[in-house]
Formats: structure tokens, C-alpha cells, sequence
DNA sequence: GGTCGGCATTGACCCAGGTCAACGACCATG
DNA sequence: CATGGTCGTTGACCTGGGTCAATGCCGACC
């Protein structure tokens, strides 16, 4: 164990008041006044990499607001095959997809740290706040029309389509916080690329190396990615070319 | 044009009351005493085979609630290729995945009643009947379940596990106002089901006849499936053997 | 009952992407 | 600065499912 210098998710009083997250998700439908009795009711979370946090088929105990950091949602199948159905970074509500056992799994893939919630505090906090359902539901289906992308993707674009999908649909979440928007930073691994976009490692590979070498990306190391055409990227992503 | 006995769409009065849909729609979060309200609010409406009552990318105007039939929802590529995210039948909720605009196309594959709402009336009736609020929650993330499994499967599974696994899922699906679980109708054609399971309608035919050969199905009619071997059929679905 | 058009099936062939294997880059650690 | 581990790249080869083409089936309509 060692001592590591992170900004500090508590902090005296009003911990969600000064949340990096909290404009981007759901909390923001919470009114500053509000925030104490929200704060009282979430539990600081935090989670090194690698680490499983939802397990997929176990009871549905708790939900996660995503304060800093990447994880990974993924389906496995008995063999081993891996499906990764998105990333979750700041600002991102996890639980939605919840019966009364988990739909998928989770995995950080970079540290990561989260609000808890247990499934009845978050009932208390919904009741308590009204504007936070009419919010949650806006997220899930802000979250349905980007699987419903994801599916014409996996079911229908090539392995060029889908990569240039893939780095197009990151820049621009990255631009949300970053002010250079053709510099892109791949928290992920080529292994975890692959088996968002159904494909393999070597094709990811291979198609990264040949957008390198047309000229359409440079990649400054494993985990950036420079966009260097993107208008080229942009038409191929949309299934022209 | 002729003359056809349907069951009328509105009777005089109270048309929710008897709606055939209702207790496995939103609208089941709505009394008895208070569905006078609602029927008043809703429009019917009706779409003949082949007809498109969605436009992938026109503004989102209306919300529409199946009560009879079957439409597939898809998205397309510019090319024509066609990923169909989802089949919706009586009690379906149509618009969820929606911004200002739609996010996906609507097409009936056989004659579809709904009650219509448009945005502002469906606004009103939410205001209404706030428990509508949070069956639309529980909808849109049984969907997103829903979408996640589809992308496991797109992204991940064979064509034998494809076919397997959308003939359990429909299967399922009809046991909930049919009486002999094992008997199938599919209202769409191969076509559509290679859309939808992001495959050709070759491969569709193929392993249909495969699963035939094998004894896993018979098929009476193009429109008509028996399951066999359901326990077979359930564990390729899952991803075993 | 003929014929026409939209499915569905089947066979022969092909290719995008998977598989297998070797190697290279980059760290972290002793 | 050797060593081992993880991750990424590249090449050679293979195959599941796509493509193309022929044929069959069946209901609608004259």
C-alpha cells in the first residue's frame, strides 16, 4: 500500500457541490441548495484498475455515478467471448440497464471513483428529488439511441467503418472537457477496442496501421491518437466510401 | 378498398378500458377510473403492411403506442444496408429512443394499430399520471437489457447462436398472450430476420434448414416455427456447444 | 387455370476478417 | 541493465459466412 496524492472526493460539508461530474449527469437536475441532503446519501467509492465492481447476474444492490476515470461494461459468454457494450467515464449513471440482478458486468480500466448508491437510497433520492427520474429517463434514452448505433455497427458496418465510428464518437465525447477536439486519448487497449466493435485484436490493428499509413491518423503513442483527416473519418463512419 | 370487421379502435366512451394492449404497455400505470382522461388525449391510428410511420431523422413529433400488429424499427446506412434494432408488437412503446429528431425508422410488416400522442400531449399526459413517468423509466431500461443482449449477439455470437437465440427470445415473447409455447409465428421475413441478426438472408435460410435437418425445429409455413429441441436450441443461444 | 411477382431455398465460389505464430516496443522490477 | 510480462504489430494462411445465380414455392389477380 502507498499514499497517493488524489484530489479528495469528500470534502468538509458539500462533497457534491464541488463534483467535476455533476453538470455532466444526472445530479445536475439536483438545485445547489440540495446538494447536502444528496451528498448525505451517496457513498464515496473508488476502484484501482482492473478491478470488477458489477458483476453480471449478481442482485442489483447498488448503482454507480461515475465521478473520475474509465471503466469498462461488458457481457461475457460461457467460453470467454467478450462483448463490451460501452465505456463509462465521468458523469456516466451506471445501473439503468438493471433488473433486479445486474445485465452486464463492470471493470475499471483506468482508477476509477463513483457516488454508490444502494437501490434504496437512490429510491429515497428520486423521491426526494422528482427532476432526478424525469433526468434518469432522458439518460436511458440518450443511452438507447447510442446502442441502437452501436447495433447497425455490429451488424452491419465493415471493420474500416467501424473503427473510424469508433475514434469519430470518442473525439467528440472528448471534446466535451478537452479543448483540443482531433487529440484523442484511448484509455482502453486494442484487446478492449476490438471487443466493443466485433472484431480482433490484428484487425484493430491492421486497420489502425492503415489509416496510419493513408494518412488519416497519427498515433504519438499506444493510448493517443491524433485525427488527421476527419473529414475522411466522418464520411467513412457514416457508410460513404 | 373493402370492408374489413376489425375490432374497433374506439368505442363510445372509454376506449383505453378495453384496449387489448394496455395491461402490458405504459398505459397499465394508469386506473381504470382515470383512463377516460387518457383515451381523450391519445389518437388512434393505423398503418397497412409495408407502410412507414417513422422517418429516421425527421423531427420527433409523435410518441406511438402499438395495440395490434407488428412494425420493425431499423436504421439504414446510405448505401441500403438495414440493421434492424427491433421488432415492436401490441404494447410496445414507440419513441423512446428520441431526441428532436426520430433515431430510427418505423415500418409495419403487417397491418399496426397505435394510439398516437403527440409531444406536447404526451408532456401533459405525464404531468398527469406521474406514475406513467416511471413505468416509461422501467420500459426504456428493460429495453436497454434488451439492446445490450442484441449487441452480444451481434458482435459476438454465430450464426447457429443468432438464429438460436431469436427464436427462444420470440418464443418467449408469444408465450405472453399465446397458449402453445413452442409454436412460433414470425410475422417478418427471412430478409428481416438477416437484419436483424446482422447476417444474409442466405445464412437465415441455410441454417433454418440446418436446424430442420438436425430435428432441432419444423416449419409448417414460411410464417410458422415449432420448437423441437428447445432445451438444444436454449443452450446454443446461450453460447454452449 | 395461367402467369406474374415476391419470398425462400440451394449450390458453387469467393473474400473480409479470423486464427496462428513470430517478433517488437515498452515498462516495471530485482 | 538484464529479465519477464503485457501489449501491439505484422505476416501467412484459413474459414464462416457473404455473393452470385439458378430454381422452387405460393398466393394474388386476371
Amino acid at each position: 500500500m502507498h499514499i497517493r496524492a488524489v484530489k479528495p472526493m469528500v470534502v468538509a460539508g458539500d462533497p457534491c457541490l464541488h463534483c467535476d461530474a455533476r453538470q455532466k449527469c444526472v445530479c445536475g437536475a439536483v438545485p445547489d441548495d440540495d446538494l447536502a441532503r444528496l451528498a448525505a446519501m451517496a457513498v464515496p467509492f473508488a476502484c484501482e484498475r482492473g478491478g470488477v465492481f458489477i458483476n453480471e447476474g449478481e442482485p442489483a444492490d447498488d448503482f454507480f455515478n461515475v465521478t473520475r476515470g474509465t471503466a469498462k461494461l461488458f457481457k461475457l459468454l460461457p467460453d470467454g467471448r467478450q462483448q463490451i457494450t460501452g465505456f463509462a467515464s465521468a458523469g456516466h449513471f451506471l445501473g439503468l440497464a438493471v433488473s433486479d440482478t445486474y445485465a452486464f458486468s463492470a471493470m475499471a480500466i483506468e482508477p476509477v471513483q463513483a457516488c454508490r448508491l444502494s437501490r434504496r437510497r437512490l429510491k429515497a433520492v428520486i423521491e426526494d428529488f422528482p427532476a432526478l427520474e424525469r433526468r434518469l429517463l432522458a439518460t436511458a434514452c440518450n443511452e438507447l439511441v447510442i446502442a441502437q448505433e452501436q447495433m447497425l455497427l455490429l451488424g452491419r458496418k465493415t471493420a474500416q467503418e467501424r473503427l473510424a465510428s469508433f475514434l469519430v464518437a470518442w473525439s467528440y465525447d472528448s471534446t466535451l472537457c478537452h479543448p483540443v477536439p482531433d487529440s484523442v486519448r484511448l484509455p482502453m487497449t486494442r484487446g478492449d477496442i476490438a471487443d466493443h466493435l466485433g472484431l480482433t485484436i490484428e484487425t484493430v490493428s491492421r486497420t489502425f496501421s492503415r489509416f496510419r499509413a493513408d494518412g488519416r491518423i497519427t498515433t504519438p503513442s499506444n493510448t493517443d491518437v491524433v485525427i488527421v483527416d476527419r473529414p475522411w473519418l466522418e464520411s467513412v463512419a457514416a457508410g460513404y466510401g
